[in-house]
DNA sequence: CGCTGTAGCGCG
DNA sequence: AAAGCGCGCTACAGCG
């Protein structure tokens, strides 16, 4: 099916007081616009998806798919002006982003939870308050016009990124409406094994409550509260234990008999406070786990998220990731991801050569680089993130001679951020510039009448932004992998054949009843899937992984294995 | 009392 | 006492 002239390539989507306002934009510069009414907008937009879909033009996917969602709505392809604008403002890619410096009404936040709003409030393009980007339709045009600009005179690869960053806010979108299915009682009954039992009116679970007294009868001080760092830390001294801080790193180093029963009660501690009973209530509804994910919400380019600490689920919950009945997970991560990145995007062929297979660490020891995984782990990630003490400082070294392209690509972007300086990821996203408060410490080490103190602060300044530039080029770049995988596998995932079996999963809404993304975390993704899917999904996995390769890094000889398993539930 | 800053720890 | 990047969250301390 090709694209005629008259077909809209774009849809831009806008909000006078009253009604919805698209505006169709074909590819021979033809134009239409149409009011829709607020009620008849999700299936407006359904019936203009096909399969040669328009970009959707939106000001802001997080505010506004949660409505198409709620509707049972998808759409293929958008484009996200908030975060483009965040992109190409910022991009050493762009010659003229004075255009978007000067729109600052662009530069929010994303908005907080759409879909805990009420639904009205969902149709809400940001008229109505100061906290969102423009939704009125001659300010959606006017910044839909300085981006498109932008873009049709920008290298392709910054083309790339726009797609890939705006398809990622649809996927984080549908991720959150999906949930991550999750066994409530499988958690709570790990809870129990671990934390005890809770006391019927709420307060420390038994477990919790032995470990703290036996800590406070091994210190001597019966009454001593172990969740007052102050206190606690007193409390060590007194018995003879000199740590500084009350960390579990520092506490590891000392050989006193309270300190086992201590980390243990911290480790139950920081399990009760964080994910147990409390946090099941507020963030599992109905066996869904829904975080906030918010695309583009670090500055690398990664996805920050927002609620629930989507980002920092325990490895051992994941075990109450459990897929729905005739349904299956499938569970994949990548293997060293930055470093192959680095490899790729440097040209070094050597490093290429060495991360060939599944393990990159092994592969460093085969070639006599270190001795050993646990070295070359330390040594890899100290080239990335800039060590220079210790035994990362010895080893990085090492790399540097045998993978001299690569090390050079990072030590530049470090020395560029150490003068101020603006670095770029592959495709193109930069490093925020330096801000006026670093740029004034350097300014005043240079002074003639300098003291060693004001030296010796830019110094560490300019070291600290260097090892932030060095990381950024390699972490920015891995995200954008990342992305490519992520809609890579969104689109073969919609490309599958109908399923034979049970067709909508229990907690569903319409789109729930095909295979989909479940979470996504920097370098791994869960999909849960029809049984009879499964296969067929985890090919689409594999596949999407050499798909973002080929268009980030063409035809350069490195693979992205995965880690990848088929599974009811997402434990080890 | 609410607010802000920080320590500590979870994730990649 | 983090070395060595990027995050979010909770509880406590300390403030007004």
């Amino acid at each position: 099916m090709s694209l005629s002239a008259t077909d809209p390539a774009w849809i831009l989507n806008a909000r006078n007081g009253v009604n919805y306002v698209a505006t169709l934009i074909s590819a021979d510069g033809t134009e239409r616009t149409q009011q829709i009414a607020v009620a008849d907008w999700p299936a407006w937009v359904q019936q203009h998806e096909h399969p040669n879909s328009p970009r959707w033009v939106f000001n802001d996917t997080a505010l506004v798919y949660p409505t198409l969602l709620n509707a049972g709505v998808r759409v293929a392809r958008a484009h996200d002006l908030r975060l483009c604008h965040a992109i190409l403002r910022d991009s050493a890619f762009v010659a003229g982003g004075e255009s978007l410096r000067h729109a600052t009404a662009w530069e929010v936040a994303p908005a907080a939870e759409p879909s805990e709003r009420p639904i009205e409030a969902l149709f809400d393009f940001g008229v109505q308050g100061p906290r969102h980007v423009p939704g009125d339709p001659a300010d959606v045009r006017a910044e839909f016009d300085r981006q498109r600009a932008i873009l049709d005179a920008a290298d392709g690869r910054l083309r790339l990124l726009t797609v890939a960053e705006s398809t990622g806010a649809l996927i984080a979108a549908e991720m959150r409406s999906a949930g991550l299915p999750w066994d409530v009682l499988a958690h709570e009954q790990m809870l129990a094994e671990t934390l005890g039992v809770r006391p019927p009116g709420g307060g420390t679970p038994s477990i919790m409550v032995q470990r703290a007294d036996e800590v406070r009868q091994l210190l001597g001080d019966p009454t001593v509260s172990l969740d007052s760092q102050p206190k606690l830390l007193r409390a060590l001294h007194r018995a003879g234990i000199m740590v500084e801080s009350t960390s579990k790193w520092e506490l590891e180093e000392q050989t006193h008999p309270a300190i086992e029963p201590l980390l243990e009660y911290k480790k139950l501690s920081r399990l009760y406070s964080a994910n147990a009973w409390a946090w099941l209530s507020e963030w599992v509804r109905d066996g869904r786990f829904r975080p906030v994910y918010v695309p583009g919400g670090v500055v690398t380019g990664r996805w920050a998220s927002s609620g629930g600490g989507a980002l920092q689920i325990p490895r051992a919950l994941r075990a109450a990731v459990r897929a729905a009945p005739g349904w299956r997970l499938i569970v994949a991560d990548v293997a060293q991801l930055e470093p192959r990145v680095l490899a790729a995007m440097s040209g070094d062929l050597a490093m290429a050569d060495a991360a060939r297979g599944q393990d990159l660490y092994s592969g460093l020891v085969d070639r006599g680089i270190v001795a050993t995984r646990q070295e070359a782990k330390i040594a890899v990630l100290g080239a990335m993130y800039g060590s220079t003490t210790g035994e990362a400082g010895r080893l990085v070294p090492r790399l540097r001679r045998a993978f001299p392209q690569a090390m050079a690509m990072v030590d530049d972007a470090a020395q560029t951020g150490e003068d101020g300086g603006i670095v770029s990821t592959l495709l193109g996203r930069s490093s925020p510039p330096a801000s006026d408060e670093w740029t004034a410490v350097q300014r005043a080490a240079t002074d003639a009448d300098a003291d060693s103190s004001s030296e010796q602060r830019a110094r560490r300044s300019a070291r600290d932004r260097g090892r932030f530039t060095r990381n950024f080029i390699v972490q920015g770049t891995a995200a954008e992998w990342a992305l490519a995988w992520l809609a890579e596998i969104r689109r073969g995932l919609a490309a599958l054949p109908e399923t034979t079996g049970q067709k909508t999963e229990p907690s569903g809404a319409a789109f729930q009843a095909v295979p989909h993304l479940a979470f996504f975390l920097h370098d791994e993704v869960i999909l849960h899937v029809p049984g009879d899917l499964a296969d067929a999904a985890a090919d689409v996995v594999r596949q999407a992984a050499a798909r973002a390769a080929t268009l980030l890094f063409g035809t350069f000889p490195l693979d992205f294995p995965l880690d990848l398993k088929i599974a009811e539930n997402a434990g080890k």
